[in-house]
RNA sequence: GGAGGGGUACCCAAGCGGCCAACGGGAGCAGACUGUAAAUCUGCCGGCUUACGCCUUCGUAGGUUCGAAUCCUACCCCCUCCA
């Protein structure tokens, strides 16, 4: 790969490359790079939103450049100001620990282990004393700190802003200076905090960090960023049948937007596609594809195709799915009625629930629509309840004791 | 420290003695349509009940009343303005 094709790569799908001089200049030396990227210490179930960013420094990787995946075990504790999560409850070195585990096994799905370092910012935050932070503190001002857009926004209508919520940018960026980060990456959102980290570097006598963002990805609603409060996401530990399922379920128009922060496909392939799907290509089909690459990633090839063979035996050709592992359960002599059934399976929240699903024509057994919300069933019985069109699950009915 | 405003179901938000399980919007779920979706249209959207009805819910605890989300009292919490 020439000099210029690897810009371009490392450019894909980028928000801002600030500055882009910088990066040629320090690619130019031809020695590996240190690429920092934080993340947050209480959340490691990652979804596919957080991916993109791990997409990018994979891309580093592959070009031959030291990733740090930085958890930001002391930072936390201030939280980020940005968001409007208030003070958080500390967590213990253990809860830290156990995080970064988790961290490690949801990462090195997309990530070279081998390449790739992960650290914790307490490491040099914590020895730190007062003088030291007064230190820090002194080579930013209040001015700057001020430009920050949420800052601004909360200074001009005179919502408080405390003080140590100005220390978040502070230590972060004081990371890239124990680093001596060469990049940083991070989401849009972090803009501001990453060019801190520019700043403080210079003040401490290096060379200044590139800034690279990324784009938030929307959920698989299209309008909102994926998160996990919204229920939007696409968990990456989720089992291949949801994972697809939730794939297949996006819009058309985000599907591309998926493929270009999601997929390893090089662009020229996806202009491709594009294209094809202009000329009249079933846009599903392109998606099926996305699913297929996505699920693979996060699993295996054996199991994307057999969600592929379940997503389109259940949805196009509306059949049921045949090896559900049976839930067993227990009824008496006098069987079970029907809303109690879905209830005591899983498919429905109460039997009121279940009642008003019977009603609405959507639920059926053994694929065979009921409408009969009276029904019994009884003890012997092994059926496929199914509510809507995605939901099923298989029951052996044993009698009670 | 002073003055005022407010806490209603997943979220926003009406209601201000009975017609309130509580308007409306969003989200969600389902049905129709389809290319799987999206968009659109329709229905549902507290629980229990073999449907007759019953039970719980409007910050918390009491009270007034035949009857309260709506009135009274106390308490808790949030916000705005002034100092």
């Amino acid at each position: 790969m020439n000099f210029d094709e690897q810009m371009a790569e490392l450019e894909r799908g980028a928000h801002e490359v600030l500055l882009k001089a910088d990066l040629t200049r320090k690619l130019a030396r031809g020695k590996p790079l240190k690429v920092k990227a934080g993340f947050d210490p209480t959340a490691p179930d990652l979804h596919l939103g957080h991916t993109v960013l791990l997409n990018k420094m994979r891309q580093f990787q592959q070009l031959g450049h030291e990733v740090i995946f930085l958890i930001g075990d002391f930072t936390g504790l201030i939280g980020d100001p940005s968001g409007r999560n208030q003070t958080r409850p500390p967590l213990t070195p253990e809860e830290v620990q156990a995080n970064a585990r988790t961290y490690e096994r949801q990462v090195f799905k997309i990530l070279d282990p081998e390449r790739t370092r992960v650290d914790f910012n307490s490491r040099w935050l914590s020895p730190m004393n007062a003088a030291d932070f007064v230190r820090l503190a002194a080579h930013y001002t209040v001015a700057r700190m001020l430009e920050r857009d949420d800052f601004a926004k909360r200074y001009k209508s005179g919502q408080p802003i405390a003080i140590h919520e100005f220390l978040y940018p502070l230590a972060q960026g004081y990371d890239s200076v124990a680093l001596q980060a060469d990049v940083e990456l991070g989401g849009t959102d972090q803009k501001f905090n990453l060019l801190v980290g520019r700043q403080l570097q210079t003040a401490y006598g290096q060379e200044p960090q590139v800034v690279l963002t990324m784009p938030l990805l929307e959920g698989i609603d299209g309008v909102n960023k994926m998160s996990k409060s919204l229920g939007n996401y696409i968990g990456i530990a989720e089992a291949p049948a949801d994972m697809f399922g939730k794939i297949m379920k996006i819009s058309d128009e985000l599907m591309w937007r998926y493929f270009d922060l999601l997929s390893f496909r090089p662009l020229a392939e996806l202009s491709g596609l594009k294209r094809s799907v202009e000329e009249g290509r079933n846009p599903r089909d392109i998606k099926l594809e996305l699913a297929k690459e996505l699920t693979a990633r996060f699993h295996d090839a054996a199991e994307a195709q057999r969600a592929e063979r379940e997503f389109l035996a259940r949805v196009s050709e509306r059949a049921v799915p045949t090896d559900l592992p049976p839930q067993v359960l227990q009824v008496d002599a006098g069987g079970i009625r029907l809303p109690n059934l879905l209830k005591a399976a899983g498919l429905a929240a109460s039997t009121s629930e279940a009642t008003r699903k019977i009603a609405e024509g959507a639920v059926r057994i053994d694929g065979e629509r009921l409408r009969h919300r009276a029904l019994v069933l009884h003890a012997g019985a092994d059926l496929v309840l199914q509510v809507g069109s995605r939901r099923f699950t298989r029951v052996k009915l044993e009698p009670e004791g």
